[in-house]
DNA sequence: CTGAAAGCGCTAACAA
DNA sequence: TTGTTAGCGCTTTCAG
């Protein structure tokens, strides 16, 4: 292959003047034009590790996950890629799941071999130690959904996503409002708090309405789970509306309402948030998250701070897109809005 | 950040010995273990730029897709990630959805920035230029689902799942089989080719079964789709089984026939190929592909070619698991498997 | 604006 | 088994 040599050669200049051109720094309108011919006649790409090594910089940055095989994951993995790719960055997945030697790994060892200019992580829970070891890169790091110190963030406002959706089946006069979500654990492990389930209760509340009676149902963010609350929700239970902590949840409980003889939106109101792949499918009222386009906003702000090394850590706040479809309407009747 | 000439003084030897002694190379015990202390003392890691640049490896191996947001490409990355990550070396995605340019920033720089040791691809058709391209890098290529000339690969026999799952309903007493599946267009983006239409065909064949009338229906990889293709089915025609080339298709089969009042499997069978995530939910009978373990099985068969360069490729055809759930029946009765 | 030259941190002959 | 010595291919002062 072609080295920085065989183009200066070609083009009758240094091997300084070479890496000026290519990189665009100070070098004449001529020189440049001569640069490019020369390595374009060579199919001429620089060797990372060779620039790597004498510049500090890598072109590659990291996304870290707690698991890739989530809709929400990867959906912001391509709005990231198409971004970074563009900029000739590549992204390399560090992806937490499995045993802890795995995570272990990451933070102990590929993170550390300076093998990444940046970081984005994306709903990551870290340890004290792990927060220790992402500072001493010295790195610039964007989280996604979650709260790193000293990293630029970008998040969407869990809480008010919540209480719209409440609010959006209040002002259609439904007042037993169950909802079915996820309990502590599974929420921390998406850096959700409770901040769905707070939303929910205090909208509620605000709507001075009841809420020991008809609850909350603890699911993980998946269909079988949203299914299953349901299941055991409606046999218990028959609310008049369902606020489902994220679509999937809301699929599940629609399916279960079917499964039971009721109608949606007739019978039980359903919202979710997210706007997943299947909600436009199921029909299902949502709140919409955008993941590549928080994944397009992550990778812009990581690329200015990477051009810009000084700048303040920022924080910016999605608003989602509210998103009605046929699976809301008033209680017992009239649908509300059109599929 | 310690470098190696700080392991080297700390231990009391040159900076050869902590490389062999760290690398695994010649090196007595007790020094191993002295450059092993000083190492962890400092806390240093090897830089990839240095040791890439000096070795030729980067510990780097490129995975590409023609798009991730899919279940079979994300649980493939779950299955390499698992190996590779424990094995040290970290996952670059090059990720070809989106325009033309995004695809040839990865084939004309990315992967010619020699950042990578190999690369696995995922049903990828190349261009004659792409091969060319991958070739003259001279790194070891597995594939997956796809052919690519002179790479390793690993696969799952398309036609003969096609058939076993045509057979199965044959056994079970059905004449009036439909397939619902991808057309050529769709087909060929995964690299499925028209095998999984094949292997129907030459199933009903041997079995003396006319298959003009109940036919071939078409429809994407997705749950929408493969409802909507159900629906113009079942309004058109009633077939008492229906085989579909993948599992998301089944599931909109499955309820496009509930919304028709059908009861599955007592008045449809439907059978899918995948075991998806949702397929067990659904109770859909399928063949599972374990996309996970064609993941790890590529994962492994890249470092050994990594570690035995002169090897001749190979090619590893995966056996499907027939996994009978409550989706298929004898034609108008009862149930052959259990949930 | 351009060239010469010194490294970036590591590995791999080659000797010892 | 270990140390010495060249580079790997590029970027970046520093002069000019």
């Amino acid at each position: 292959m072609a080295d920085i040599a065989d183009v200066a050669r070609l083009a009758g200049v240094s091997t300084a003047t070479v890496s000026r051109a290519l990189n665009g720094k100070t070098a004449s309108a001529a020189t440049r034009e001569k640069v490019l011919a020369a390595a374009a006649e060579l199919g001429y790409v620089v060797s990372s590790n060779a620039s790597g090594l004498a510049s500090g910089r890598t072109r590659h940055i990291g996304f870290m996950v707690p698991f890739i095989d989530r809709w929400f994951f990867t959906d912001l993995l391509t709005g990231i890629e198409s971004v970074l790719l563009s900029q000739g960055y590549d992204v390399t997945l560090y992806d937490l799941q499995g045993n802890e030697s795995q995570r272990d790994q990451v933070f102990g060892s590929s993170l550390r071999r300076a093998s990444i200019d940046g970081l984005i992580a994306a709903s990551i829970e870290l340890t004290p130690d792990e927060i220790r070891a992402l500072r001493a890169l010295g790195k610039p790091v964007v989280s996604i959904g979650g709260y790193i110190e000293g990293a630029t963030a970008v998040d969407v406002d869990n809480a008010r996503m919540a209480t719209l959706a409440t609010e959006h089946l209040l002002s259609l006069g439904h007042t037993r409002i169950a909802y079915v979500g996820a309990g502590r654990t599974i929420a921390s492990a998406f850096q959700l708090g409770d901040a769905r389930y707070d939303g929910w209760l205090s909208a509620m509340r605000a709507a001075g309405l009841e809420v020991e009676g008809t609850g909350f149902w603890e699911a993980d963010f998946d269909i079988p789970s949203g299914y299953a609350a349901a299941k055991a929700l409606l046999a218990h239970d028959r609310p008049t509306a369902i606020f489902a902590a994220s679509d999937e949840i809301g699929i599940g409980c629609m399916l279960a309402a079917r499964d039971l003889g009721l109608r949606v939106p007739d019978d039980l109101s359903v919202v979710g948030i997210d706007d997943h792949k299947l909600s436009a499918f199921f029909g299902l009222t949502t709140l919409a998250q955008d993941p590549a386009g928080q994944g397009r906003l992550a990778a812009h702000l990581l690329l200015a701070q990477l051009d810009n090394p000084g700048a303040a850590p920022e924080h910016r706040t999605l608003t989602p897109r509210f998103v009605v479809r046929s699976s809301t309407a008033r209680p017992g009747g009239a649908v509300h809005g059109t599929a």
